[in-house]
DNA sequence: ATAATCAATAGAAAAAATCTATTAATAATA
DNA sequence: TATTATTAATAGATTTTTTCTATTGATTAT
């Protein structure tokens, strides 16, 4: 382990070099002159070479050692400036960078609604948006690498901290032939058509299967897409039947040749909300970000 | 005056970064580990944010403030392993930068001579050489810009420290035609020539003058030039007569049409020697070299 | 369920930084 | 030239900071 002079020894002798005189650098440090004269001292001991001539009291000389000595310092010492100003911004309520986890099923239905909120309310926080998968989310938020996420629950979010936003039921999409004069559907009412789900990894398709699942025989009517704009094209066409979110069934870009059918008795619905660390530094920012995402979802 | 985590903060910081490990980390930095948990502790309160994440016991997690600080600490520490290196080397003896400032009227006759002396005896040490008038010499060493000068005397060197190298004798150097038959001169035998000086400031031309003030009427046969060989030109072609320092006499490129004669009772003199400022963080390598051109001017 | 490992906490001991008071040296002034 | 004022260095006391040992509470591995 390195011996560096302290950083206080640093910036008494870029005081001396600012000033030139002992008594004033001394003031300007907010310390008593001796206690200057030995900070000085001290270091040169440490570094075994001198930093000031001591030939005449009355005129401050450098040595070419003491120069360098000041020119490192000068460089250093406004990067720790920067540093303890970030600090300073970053610890104001309300403050700093959010790193935001959104899962696919959510992020384009409801990011567009709660961001200009967000931005609006909390002016002076940062948010980093990243959308991805449940299970590759959480491993993120435990690595640190996120301080919240978006998510659907239930999940089995091990030890996070969650706070629910709301839950919204599911529905049947399928073809416009499908269902003749049904105001609503039965799960049951699902069996024997192909039943279109996304790939393995969305929580959508889990919880779709999760209020179906007893209902669905093991066979192979069931299909796995990427994304659900690419499954409702195949809906649109004929291809099978899927279950919507309400967020999504209310988007306005729908495609034109789908038929949407409230699901009862019972009605299978996902639960949106927030998932964190437990004890994460962000707690408070998070708290009030909740809150006011709750207020406005309402 | 500002408020800085301290070094060894940063320190504790880039081992904790490192190792991933406060137990491990500790021991790397010779600490023990309650130490390096205080340290980082304190180190949060004084930036007013939280550096790591105290989620999870087992696992080290770097807020993205806390990766800003190892970022910060991790461009600052390296100058400062440098400087303290450079420190090192340069508290070597013998080592280190030694700023010599010589006269004109010194160096292109010795410095041929002695610089490849200093530069095999002392390996590890640079010179600097600054060619400049006496006073202009002295000035600068005061100002702390110089530290040692190689210089002719008698000189007024207020405070400084000297040290005799060697003492010279002046010779007349006239057209070969003059005085003839003469094997020596006295100064009085000058009288009544041009005599041929360098200009004001010189030191060579007040060493000159001073030997031979009194025999000297305040006429205007003093001709100034700026350099020994204008006047060397000069005299060759039956300008005058000058003084010439054995130094220069010995040189091996003196112009063809001039005559050498020494000069007898009195015989004018300078005195050549190094000087420094008392006390001057240099003093243990000035005096290693005075030691060492002394005795090779032998 | 038990043992092992980790970081945090508490309180004592050691080290440091800083202070007041003074001295020695230099420069300015009478 | 003697006196005064100003400078940086020194000495010793006090306060602050740093570090240590011993222990706890929490988590993981066996």
């Amino acid at each position: 382990m390195n011996n560096y002079p302290t950083l206080r020894q640093l910036q008494y002798l870029c005081a001396i070099d600012k000033y030139m005189n002992f008594r004033i650098a001394a003031e300007e440090c907010f310390i008593t002159q001796p206690t200057l004269s030995a900070a000085i001292k001290e270091m040169e001991q440490l570094l075994g070479n001198q930093v000031l001539d001591r030939t005449n009291r009355k005129k401050i000389i450098f040595t070419p050692f003491g120069q360098e000595v000041v020119q490192t310092a000068k460089a250093i010492l406004p990067q720790l400036d920067q540093l303890t100003a970030n600090a300073q911004r970053l610890s104001e309520p309300l403050s700093g960078l959010i790193r935001l986890g959104i899962i696919p099923t959510i992020a384009p239905y409801l990011l567009p609604d709660i961001l200009p909120i967000l931005q609006n309310k909390f002016p002076k926080m940062a948010f980093k948006i990243t959308e991805d998968l449940s299970a590759s989310l959480v491993d993120k938020i435990q690595e640190g690498d996120l301080d919240l996420i978006l998510m659907a629950f239930p999940y089995d979010t091990e030890k996070l901290e969650t706070f629910s936003l709301l839950k919204e039921n599911f529905y049947c999409a399928c073809p416009p032939d499908y269902f003749p004069n049904k105001k609503s559907l039965k799960t049951d009412d699902l069996k024997n058509h192909h039943l279109l789900l996304l790939e393995d990894g969305h929580c959508l398709r889990d919880h779709a299967l999760e209020s179906c699942k007893l209902q669905l025989p093991n066979d192979q009517k069931l299909l796995s897409a990427t994304s659900l704009q690419t499954i409702l094209q195949m809906v649109a066409q004929g291809y099978g039947i899927t279950l919507l979110p309400k967020m999504v069934v209310d988007t306005k870009i729908l495609p034109q040749n789908i038929k949407i059918i409230p699901l009862k008795n019972p009605t299978p619905t996902r639960e949106i909300g927030f998932a964190w660390r437990k004890g994460s530094p962000q707690v408070s920012n998070i708290q009030a970000i909740s809150k006011e995402i709750k207020a406005h979802l309402k």
